[in-house]
DNA sequence: ATATTATGCGCAAACGTTTGCGCTAATTTG
DNA sequence: CAAATTAGCGCAAACGTTTGCGCATAATAT
């Protein structure tokens, strides 16, 4: 029984080169006898490829990545591929770092949500049709596909919000600039006011990660401020911890003292002191058309030309956000 | 210049097979020029050794596994090790095809926390002298070396803290049954009754999945009871957040009406509507030693004798514990 | 000048698969 | 019954490394 034979027979090619069933049913009954199982490696190194995907993202701890990851995983996993989990550290050199790896370990496609300040490493994957997609992060300037929230309409939504409810005076503590979902969440909190005829004193958008740091030492900084703004909107889910933590030290009291809203729904988010009104992303989807994207670029060998995804985000309505119209001063109706 | 020269040269065995300054130049050189990269395939099929580790758990996007996780892929990096992460599911069957894969992937060790019902899996690996080391979940009939908190103690000093704050119906809803966290901190919470001279109500010990599901569900039903309990023990993070749910929906109020405990602290417990008492897991330092050790099976072949580790706990005291002590009957005193 | 030792590098096997091609034996056809 | 066809399987190359061994050539010793 030569090598060549179990291969064809353990891999459902008996028909194609004429294997007896005979003989298929020697070599299954061993297979099984001997708890046969083939060697990836050497199959991946024949085959020139690994049925691996590699997934980068700039935190794995973070809620967001960490559920986008498990989405990926399951829809991959079904497909016949395994992930390979990397964490950025929100540090390029460590992502260009990954990167290398991952191709040295030949997978077969990556998945990447970057740090977002340089693509050229990215951008040279794709010319060189290496099967990639963005996730959550991407490029405008550059079209290597990506499926992303509508992160400049959920912010505006959110932002419009906050002034139709009153509030003129409202900080945006935003994450990681030039990064696309900080632009795209700015600049929706900025067409905000200028939909409402209003001016956007840039002296109010502040902030430089998305971590729960800056969010904390940004509201510490925004209260101490002669004109302490009425609400704050948060550009992501760790960064409006941060702000509770803030807030709370200084015995700031939501929404009463001052009104937040945040990117990023989380299981908790409605148990929070103030249930926290948030704009919610479809992770889970975020992270199953990704997968089903890299694995379409993968099968057509990076020539397919594939259309960037843009998710709807979608407000939830909670308890953070405090109407300052006085019932009598305001002339607005519901109807 | 033939393969086995260069690859001497990018390996650094230059000396050991004195190879030339100057053939070193030109190799070196030539390898930048190219961009060469190896291939890491070939050279695992070779060297029958991969550099990658799985990192299997039952739910990625539980925040305690992705933090454990960060903190894996943090220190196996570091030592020149990639990991492939892998979401079970809770699902045995799922976990035995996903070592299954991880084996034919050739990764140099297993770090599993495992479902937790079932181990001749394991322990056939184990046997077999591969690396493996289990996290969270372990099998005291086992030998399998584990990294995990000391649950007991945890749940231990949990419920002493509900009785000395004069409660005595306490509902302990559980997790996956028969799971070792799961039996630890039951069996904490039954010594602590012992302890204190009372008796456990077997009734109360509900529950039966670490999920947020089975925290509402268990919450809904323990409040139709006739004898509501005045706490809830809570044997997980996603239980807690179920509890809650439940207990939001049916009006009830932490800790006025009912006082709630959980394990695992999050970056939000503080943040709650009461701000919840935790007992806290050192999850960073779990799966860092989880790492070091799975690494150190590795170096040693499989030869060495790990003792497992247990770590401590530490009760967060917040506000979701309310003492039923009127300050006039209580013979305690602060000293 | 010859014998010895040291230096520098390549040959070829091995890792475990997959697959085009071809060989033998069995079967069918004329 | 010979010729042609088909059935059934193995040979060997290829994937890209690593490494023991040995072969030249150069340097040194005698």
């Amino acid at each position: 029984m030569s090598a060549a034979t179990v291969s064809r027979v353990l891999n459902g090619k008996s028909e194609k080169y004429r294997i007896s069933k005979k003989t298929q049913d020697i070599i299954n009954k061993a297979a099984k006898e001997l708890n046969y199982s083939p060697n990836q490696l050497a199959r991946s190194l024949r085959l020139k490829r690994s049925n691996t995907i590699a997934y980068i993202n700039p935190d794995i701890s973070n809620p967001f990545f960490s559920s986008i990851g498990k989405s990926i995983v399951k829809y991959a996993r079904a497909s016949g591929y395994s992930i390979v989990l990397c964490d950025s550290e929100e540090n390029t050199e460590m992502e260009i770092s990954l990167i290398k790896t991952m191709l040295e370990h030949k997978v077969d496609g990556l998945i990447i949500s970057p740090v977002g300040l340089k693509y050229a490493h990215l951008l040279e994957l794709h010319k060189r049709k290496f099967p990639i997609v963005l996730l959550d992060r991407y490029f405008p300037k550059v079209d290597i596909p990506y499926v992303t929230s509508d992160n400049y309409q959920g912010a505006l939504e959110a932002v419009s919000l906050l002034i139709e409810s009153g509030h003129t005076c409202i900080a945006c503590i935003q994450g990681l600039k030039n990064t696309s979902p900080n632009n795209d969440r700015v600049n929706g909190y900025i067409d905000a006011f200028r939909k409402y005829g209003l001016s956007v004193d840039n002296e109010y958008i502040i902030g430089e990660s998305f971590g729960e740091e800056n969010g904390y030492i940004e509201t510490k900084l925004l209260l101490k401020r002669k004109n302490v703004p009425t609400a704050i909107f948060a550009v992501s889910n760790l960064i409006s911890l941060g702000a509770l933590r803030a807030l709370k030290e200084e015995k700031y009291m939501v929404p009463d003292d001052i009104s937040v809203i945040s990117f990023d729904d989380q299981p908790y988010s409605q148990f929070l002191s103030t249930p926290m009104t948030t704009v919610t992303q479809q992770s889970f989807q975020i992270g199953q058309i990704a997968a089903k994207m890299i694995i379409d670029q993968i099968a057509s060998k990076g020539n397919i030309e594939q259309r960037s995804i843009l998710l709807p985000t979608r407000i939830i309505l909670r308890g953070s956000v405090k109407s300052r119209h006085s019932h009598k001063k305001t002339g607005m109706h519901k109807i």
